[in-house]
DNA sequence: TATGAATGAGCCTTCATTCAT
DNA sequence: GATGAATGAAGGCTCATTCAT
């Protein structure tokens, strides 16, 4: 019984719990993965537990030791897709550029988001994502994502700043405008997403389309005094 | 057997066609009316065939000689809907408005019928309204409607109109901004009817956004050097 | 267009409904007769609606026209249980007759109940019979049934007989009395239905038992003042 | 490494084998306990043996290294009502009495017991006590329990008895006569345990109903001789 | 011995659609 | 045209038990 002895056992221990707590981890992370595979694959509502479950070579129970429903599958989803898009958008942005670049500059990331991860959206509006409660989830889980996890908080702050500056108009609340470009950024992208087939019938130009509204958007919350 | 009898029986087999066709148009309409009353009680995915059957005070098998599935009815509501909507912004615009103007009108009245007749947005959402191809309908069918049916005529209208007294930018295609336009509203609206309960959890005054919505849109789309 | 044409189409309205209602009631007793063959050969919980609809040689969805829950079919199964009993017992049982003797009989007749239908014990044991409230039948259902269809009235006739000719304890309410005799006829005849293989292990003879068993009640409920 | 540390060392392997089985026993005793507190609380069909895990602070294979099944766990739970309600039963009759008066006193016990313990009459009823045997357990330690632990074996001696002294009636064999006793009480108590619902339905007084049939049951196995 | 992740058969129920009358 | 009985695939979820560590 020398002190590495006993050293050994309680690192042991430890690192038994640490790797527990490692692979729990990394399991989930592979079912969300399966997940999001299959409900590219299959769409959302046609997919079943099983399809997840086969995909992730798991077990169909085992999928329920790590989220207690379907729907919070989806959910979870849905906020690694957040993470995503909020990542790809803070690398746009420069804290020293002016607000209304980089508002352009989300938008494009925006674009360049709903483009190439055209599956996140359905995700996203199936989750109620972007701002509805789903079962299972607590309100104040959904508003910590939104806060944290979402663009929101990066529109808000370009917003706050760009009033600041007087680029924006400054006679609406920074929070409510914030929350009306999200939701027009968000709203817009998630109609197009869903409604492709349609774009394509009328022989639209998808990208142009997004460009055309995102421009719009920035252009309408300038401050108009400040044109010449 | 009296004459009147047999005058009646004359003129029922002469009129026979027309009735019948009148009688199945009363029909559909009135699955139609049975359909939106149960969507509205029971939301659209509770909703069952049985339920439509049991209000409309018909036969289960009787819907499927008006309709060819549950999702068509469903597409059949949105479409009535979208006529509702159109009727309603029809008589908030007049032809010899400023366009920026008449676009502001269509805004409210918008917003007037998201509020008014919310269980509509709730079909035109889970119809794919809007944009998508419900299966049993065909592409034509949804694209007259939504040109025919839909608001989008209308705005189409303001916007050439606006870019020909160059209110509005004309460096673009009046196709694509009228979509886009289009989109932008309808997207905005649904979205946001979507998530009553978190507009309340962020204490968020619904019709302050929109409003400061609509306002941002209209701004958007106005030719930068008619400011001055 | 004879009166009798008319009468014609009246009746055969009259006959459709009928033999609608006719079939719909001998669908109903197929399935239950399907149903206590199988609850019989695998036991109770073990089987499965699946079970019921092979044997019924139907869909299993349909099972679901005729009744609300495997738990309501058992149930229904039950109350057929309560009606052959009482059936058997009414034969046993004379007017004129003194109401020990009757008693007795209707012990004689449960005896031989147990000992032919010994499924319907386990039947009614896993239905809750004889007392509880199962899901999806009303208080007042049970009740009604209790009243009418199970041997419960047979035995409360004979007891207010009894005390009425001095032959019973009436120091007791009758009411009080006719449930408790009742509670031991069928809670004896449950438990040993229950635990045959017991009474094997322990080489009881299971109808002396049966027997001793009725005569101690009888006996338990005599006027001890007439017996000299 | 100081003595004491070496000496606890010496003295536990020492005694390992009986601290082991003094500590199995321990642990079994507390996982019977956790069971009985989750069965009272959720009831028995819908206890997982993940709740009888979680409850004891154990694992949930190890409960597996303690009982073969969760039947077993819930017959030794039955097990263990037995003993307390002989113990219960012994504590109210003294060997001097007269039987008749003891076997008054083992019914009072009964309900005693029945109102206090009804959880125990849950348990025994799903285990099949009083008489099955269930899975995992032999019958002869079925057989075994019944005849030392259960309360049959004090029923019989005072039946026995009595019958010697010429109360009871001694045409009827001493073992037939206690296995018919003691199915009555027990019976008799468990289906008013099931049915305490349908007793408030009929507006029935729950202890005169027991009262009345303990004393039907004692009177019904009087000799009539002995009457006068 | 203790653990708890993994398993997967099994269950009840729903419901859009068909079709014989 | 009207009806509603019949269908059966499909689906989400549970849970006793096993077994590698």
């Amino acid at each position: 019984m020398t002190d590495s002895h006993y050293l050994t056992y309680i690192h042991s221990t430890m690192g038994t719990t640490e790797r527990r707590a490692r692979e729990r981890k990394k399991r989930r992370e592979e079912i969300l993965n399966a997940a999001e595979k299959v409900f590219a694959r299959k769409g959302i509502t046609s997919t079943t537990i099983d399809d997840i479950a086969t995909e992730a070579e798991l077990g169909k129970g085992t999928l329920y030791n790590y989220f207690p429903s379907k729907e919070a599958i989806l959910w979870h989803c849905a906020v690694r897709g957040m993470q995503k898009l909020r990542l790809l958008i803070e690398k746009k942005i420069s804290a020293g550029e002016e607000a209304a670049k980089n508002l352009m500059q989300m938008a494009r990331a925006f674009i360049a988001f709903s483009s190439a991860e055209r599956d996140y959206f359905n995700i996203f509006l199936h989750a109620g994502m972007g701002f509805s409660i789903p079962a299972g989830i607590t309100e104040s889980e959904v508003k910590e994502v939104f806060e944290k996890e979402s663009p929101y908080g990066l529109i808000r702050n370009e917003l706050t700043e760009g009033q600041r500056a007087g680029i924006f108009r400054a006679d609406i609340d920074a929070g409510v405008l914030s929350h009306a470009v999200w939701l027009q950024f968000y709203g817009f992208m998630q109609i197009l997403s869903l409604n492709s087939e349609m774009v394509e019938a009328f022989r639209l130009n998808h990208n142009e389309l997004i460009e055309v509204n995102m421009q719009t958007i920035i252009n309408g919350i300038r401050d108009e005094k400040s044109c010449h």
